[in-house]
DNA sequence: CTGGACTGAAACGGAAGCGAAACAATTTGC
DNA sequence: GCAAATTGTTTCGCTTCCGTTTCAGTCCAG
């Protein structure tokens, strides 16, 4: 019984959600983020703690160093924070922040606002 | 009358959308365009041509450069071709590809895929 | 027909990404 | 206790992107 009452919209309204998604980000100045940084962004908040280099990397499938540049780079940004796991001190746990969050949330309010715009 | 019959979700769905959709690109090995691109990439595909460099850059409100070089890593990548005006030769028309418009295709049918498989 | 306006591209130095390989730190297995 | 395995990071040479500035080609008004 996958797929009850799930989403349904033809392939020309999901590029036009997509378009406008993306230009309300671009013309808002949001950070350039490519298509994996934001996967990541997106796994990290979405998907179940903890996090791991390596668990994003398999997830992913990417190799570590990307990960690892990915994470420099969000944060930078504040989007993400990493700590040493205390009981397996090889493993660094990704953690979520307040700034973080916050962009997320606002991410997705913004696609539902373009989602209602569209037209059937 | 703005909305009616729109494509209805919330927060969290949307969010669980764009990351499936992503996965599946990133997993897939699709080429990591950045947001801009993409934004780029998707205009030209979903608004009524003639599509020039100062016109996509007024849309997207980036500088001519960051169009230019889209333009030039798109056009490698053969999704996007480009053109003199012979009108008025100052212009260069941005065209679409073969291959663009089935990546695109593509794009669009994985985004509608993933939002079919979305639980409630 | 010529000077100014306009278009897209190129040059510049700097920042950040890539894959592959080597690396230090830590844990595990014998 | 010590070699092997595992983790995340760093390095390497290279490519791509950034914003700003400069440039070459084209058009148009006077």
């Amino acid at each position: 019984m996958l797929g009850a009452m799930s989403i349904s919209m033809r392939p020309s309204q999901a590029l036009r959600l997509w378009q406008q998604v993306l230009l309300s980000q671009v013309r808002g100045g949001a950070p350039d983020l490519t298509m994996r940084q934001t996967a990541i962004l997106l796994t990290i908040y979405l998907d179940p703690p903890p996090h791991t280099v390596r668990g994003l990397a398999a997830r992913l499938n990417v190799t570590k160093p990307v990960i690892t540049r990915a994470l420099d780079t969000m944060g930078a940004l504040k989007l993400v924070s990493r700590h040493r796991d205390e009981l397996d001190k090889r493993n660094v746990l990704i953690r979520r922040t307040v700034e973080g969050a916050l962009f997320v949330e606002r991410f997705g309010d913004a696609i539902v606002a373009r989602a209602h715009e569209l037209p059937i």
